[in-house]
DNA sequence: TCAACATATGTTTATTTGTTCATATTATAA
DNA sequence: TTATAATATGAACAAATAAACATATGTTGA
């Protein structure tokens, strides 16, 4: 073990990764990776209720890898920082790889 | 939604992180980023049992995160691929940060 | 062949987690 | 204040899953 600091970052990281694990939240943080969008525009471009949405924007946002705004009844979301699309990136470059050379 | 294919490619996408949302994988991926190892020395080094060390091994390997090879009794593993050191990298650039910053 | 070692694989169990449904909060307009 | 729209939250349920335990496979040497 060398670049690792504790086990705690081992613990954030994976809880990291943890949240990148699932469909859902991946299309989520592409719906806003251009636009910041409020939660029935995500709703309804990925054809979920709102409370599931909600929800998930709730983890995302806990987790620190979305922010917020609201303007009147609506809340926009938008990434917070610029490592979730790097994260995306890699991850897809990845999986785009995998695809071909096997 | 812009660089993305398919739906499928958001799933496997998803798989992909979620095989990094485990500590303990994330540990063995560590273990044997610099150097090969063989099962009973992860087991050894992260004090996990052969038995679980070997589940996860396959797992990993599924995902082609991690490839092996047999040397009499023993197989060694290493990380098939560089982008695992990559991912693994910019999950802890954000994690370290995230520490700072808030 | 047998014994010993290294690794792999089923199976069960406890825990985690994403969704749904119902309800609560917050904001705007009349 | 009351009605309505947008969002958030709580609880229950079903599906996924990591660890533990037992057992199987594979390899080497006698």
């Amino acid at each position: 073990m060398d670049g690792m600091d504790t086990e705690k970052t081992v613990d954030e990281l994976a809880e990291l990764f943890k949240i990148f694990g699932d469909p859902t939240r991946i299309r989520i943080l592409y719906a806003m990776l251009d636009t910041e969008r409020c939660v029935n525009d995500i709703a309804g471009l990925l054809d979920m209720s709102q409370s599931s949405v909600s929800h998930q924007l709730r983890i995302l946002k806990t987790s620190k890898l979305v922010k917020s705004r609201r303007e009147g009844k609506m809340v926009f979301y938008a990434p917070d920082d610029d490592h979730v699309r790097a994260i995306l990136n890699m991850g897809m470059e990845h999986v785009r790889e995998g695809e071909s050379n096997d």
